[in-house]
RNA sequence: GCGCCCGUAGCUCAGAUGGAUAGAGUGCUACCCUCCGAAGGUAGAAGUCGCACGUUCGAAUCGUGUCGGGCGCGCCA
């Protein structure tokens, strides 16, 4: 994939004070711990594009007034055309830097020079890196809570792609434990029930009429056993139709897997066994109260954990830390795990596991990423969710009922350690405010100026942009400028959010050069450089949407 | 009792590495369509950043304590 190589303003900026400072301060040059300058954007555009506040954190060590500081390093700036002026000076010694113009109208060639990669960077060296996600049990449909995995694990997927990983999306699944046991009995009771035989429904079964729907494609696919007496095989049945009906919800919301990962297999090629030995000969278990332990306290955990239970079987841990010791076996040395919150108190243990095998896995290994829980609201009440209870709202039907576009977009517009009120109305509405129409507007508006206007895009890439210097067009350049650091920033933070705010940023800025300014006007220079500007904006909101994994509608 | 997350405008929520006058959407008030699409825009009102100490040139952000809400603390997954 070929990448954009330009150097972006702000670390240009950056390197040209590094300069300055070492050239007003040669000292520090030779400083043990060498201080690097850092550029930022003011939140008030009166402090002009870029600032600078290393004066202020250098006073201390300089023993200097951090005007004085500032004015030196003001003093010592080479030559360059990417100042409009002298920075200016001010408060107690920020360095205001306001870009020339043709600094700063550069990002839309950049934009045009990239398409598709602007904003993309192979620092990741295509190293491997594994997003696990939804990995939920073939007992059920997805509800609402998985679909909310779906979203922030493929986006996080999406955003490590952009940093030049090789991400690999993994979906890991029970198809043997208690669980699947349970919905085996649930299927046969239902049988049962249709046979007309009077039998209890099990303690814990699955309500869901999804039960009684799969009951009766076993009775008609396999007649002679109509009372469901091969446990086998209509586990097998139940397990397969559940996991189709995933992958059909899954797909609907245009979620894929490169990897489905059965637990059964840790059992059936030894890695459980292997794991548990390692652990023992590495003197981190013990015997008690006739289970096997492990000393995971060693390890910050707050209490040892089980691993073999008295009647022999193994607890859900540690077929867990065998799973990740195969992805770290398999080259995954970075691996990602999303997960609902309610999950967190397994993490404790199952990094402490992986330390205890000590075959060289970091401590911070896996990346956790949790989501916390989800209300959803219609007509100003709370829809039920729940798994266990009949007649819940699934995943598939809050998709057909808002499209995958709002629910997906919904699902990672807020933090993802904060709850979630989703609000069904809101996300159907394309006549009020909506979040997600906002931004797909902004993307559909820019195709109806190009087309009114009529003329071929490719003369846009080409236009002089010295004339786009009104306060919505230096606002919206800035802005298309901050798309590849956005995209790092929310990549290192693992926050889908911070592209969802972005994108809501950038199409603000453009409703409102619309509404400022005319397009479609008689100069033929102004309006050239206008449509040039629109052109760059809707390629970054194309590509801010796919990352989102949301579509860019020319027309609404 | 212990651990994790959260507490910011009436409501829903952003505020990365501590920075200048704490932001957006929604709701409310008043305006704005003879370039494209009013599904939009402009302006205004609205805040003890839960509370109290502390760290420092500077704290919504870091530390300690405290109050309120959620979740987890099993030889369940």
């Amino acid at each position: 994939m070929i990448m954009s190589t330009f150097i972006d303003n702000k670390s240009a900026l950056a390197a040209l004070f590094q300069q300055a400072l070492l050239r007003a301060f040669p000292a520090l040059a030779t400083d043990p711990s060498p201080f690097a300058i850092e550029v930022e954007r003011p939140k008030n555009p009166e402090h002009g594009h870029f600032a600078v506040n290393s004066a202020l954190q250098l006073a201390k060590k300089l023993g200097k007034k951090p005007r004085e500081i500032a004015e030196a390093i003001v003093a010592a700036l080479p030559a360059s055309d990417l100042l409009a002026a002298t920075p200016e000076i001010a408060g107690p010694g920020f360095i205001n830097i306001r870009l020339s113009a043709a600094a700063e109208t550069r990002v839309v060639a950049n934009v045009f020079a990239s398409g598709d990669t602007f904003g993309r960077n192979d620092a990741g060296g295509q190293k491997k890196l594994m997003v696990e996600f939804v990995s939920a049990n073939p007992t059920g449909p997805l509800h609402v809570g998985h679909g909310r995995a779906a979203a922030i694990g493929d986006t996080l997927a999406r955003l490590l792609e952009t940093q030049g990983y090789a991400v690999s999306r993994e979906f890991y699944y029970n198809d043997a434990g208690a669980q699947i046991n349970n919905l085996m009995l649930s299927v046969q009771a239902r049988l049962r029930e249709k046979a007309g035989i009077d039998a209890p429904f099990p303690e814990d079964g699955y309500h869901g009429d999804y039960i009684r729907e799969i009951a009766d494609r076993y009775a008609q696919q396999f007649p002679h056993d109509a009372k469901g007496e091969n446990a086998d095989a209509v586990r097998q049945f139940s397990v397969a139709a559940l996991r189709h009906e995933q992958d059909l919800d899954l797909k609907a919301f245009d979620v894929f897997f490169d990897n489905y990962y059965l637990e059964s297999s840790l059992y059936t090629e030894g890695l459980v066994d292997r794991t548990v030995q390692r652990l023992e000969q590495n003197g981190k278990t013990y015997q008690q109260d006739g289970a096997l332990w492990l000393r995971s306290t060693d390890y910050g955990d707050d209490k040892d954990r089980v691993m073999r239970k008295s009647d022999g079987s193994y607890t859900y841990f540690v077929p867990d830390v065998a799973y990740h010791v195969n992805k770290w076996e398999r080259g995954f040395t970075r691996a990602i795990v999303e997960l609902g919150a309610d999950h967190h108190g397994s993490l404790a243990r199952v990094r402490a596991g992986l330390q205890a095998m000590e075959i060289g896995i970091p401590s911070g290994y896996p990346d956790y990423v949790l989501h916390q829980m989800i209300t959803v609201m219609r007509a100003g009440e709370e829809v039920k969710i729940g798994k266990r209870a009949g007649g819940y709202l699934t995943l598939r039907d809050l998709i057909d009922e808002v499209g995958c576009d709002a629910t997906r977009y919904f699902f990672v517009m807020r933090k993802s350690d904060s709850q979630l009120t989703f609000d069904i109305d809101l996300a159907r509405s394309k006549s009020e405010e909506n979040p997600v129409y906002y931004v797909q507007y902004a993307h559909a508006r820019i195709c109806s100026v190009l087309t009114q206007w009529g003329g071929d895009e490719a003369t846009l890439k080409n236009v002089d942009l010295a004339l786009l210097t009104s306060k919505y067009e230096s606002e919206l350049l800035r802005t298309l400028a901050d798309f590849p650091e956005t995209l790092n920033h929310a990549a290192r933070e693992l926050a889908p959010h911070i592209v969802a705010t972005y994108l809501a940023e950038l199409a603000a800025r453009l409703h409102s050069y619309y509404n400022a300014e005319r397009f479609l006007l008689d100069d033929e220079k102004l309006k050239l450089a206008r449509l040039s500007l629109i052109l760059a904006t809707r390629q970054v909101l194309k590509s801010g949407l796919a990352v989102l994994g949301v579509a860019a509608p020319e027309k609404m």
